[in-house]
DNA sequence: CGTCTTTGACCGGCGC
DNA sequence: GCGCCGGTCAAAGACG
């Protein structure tokens, strides 16, 4: 965008229907949805972690998308996903409302990149990790 | 410049 | 049949 013609606004046409969800003309979210192709097999795995930080570096980039409230818990539950492309790797954390410092970490599917940091470096984060559940 | 974060709104599934 | 919940996406803004 360096040029300098300075492209016309986008003219609002249409009526003002301003208010209104009017999301987006054809962005259809919702239709397709593809949500059903992907059925692979998910291994969903809960950890407990004591860490004042929500995002743990783990070794792997996670993008949060996504705050939501949840009623078991007066606090937010936080959604991240992994950067990468061919990981499908998602991440949900909620923070305990018994213990703010601890947060539960749900990891959904696996990695399918080598990871950039050093394993060592969970080593000793993992020994404080506290397998939980395995659905 | 690139990257990441935050908020709002929408949709699907399920329960009763 | 309807309502509710949870979950996801998009865009914009901010920062290094």
């Amino acid at each position: 965008m360096v040029s300098g013609a300075a492209p016309p606004p986008p003219p609002e046409s249409g009526a003002g229907s301003s208010s209104g969800v009017g999301r987006e003309e054809t962005k259809g979210k919702g239709s397709a949805r593809g949500r059903g192709s992907r059925k692979a097999s998910r291994p969903r795995f809960a950890f407990q972690t004591k860490s004042e930080n929500d995002v743990l570096d783990d070794g792997y980039r996670w993008r949060k998308y996504g705050q939501k409230a949840v009623k078991n818990s007066a606090f937010p539950r936080s959604y991240y996903r992994c950067t990468h492309h061919t990981c499908n790797v998602k991440k949900q954390v909620q923070r305990l409302a018994k213990d703010t410092s601890i947060v539960v970490t749900t990891y959904e599917g696996v990695h399918n990149h080598p990871c950039e940091k050093l394993m060592e470096a969970l080593n000793p984060i993992l020994r404080q990790l506290q397998f939980l559940s395995q659905l």
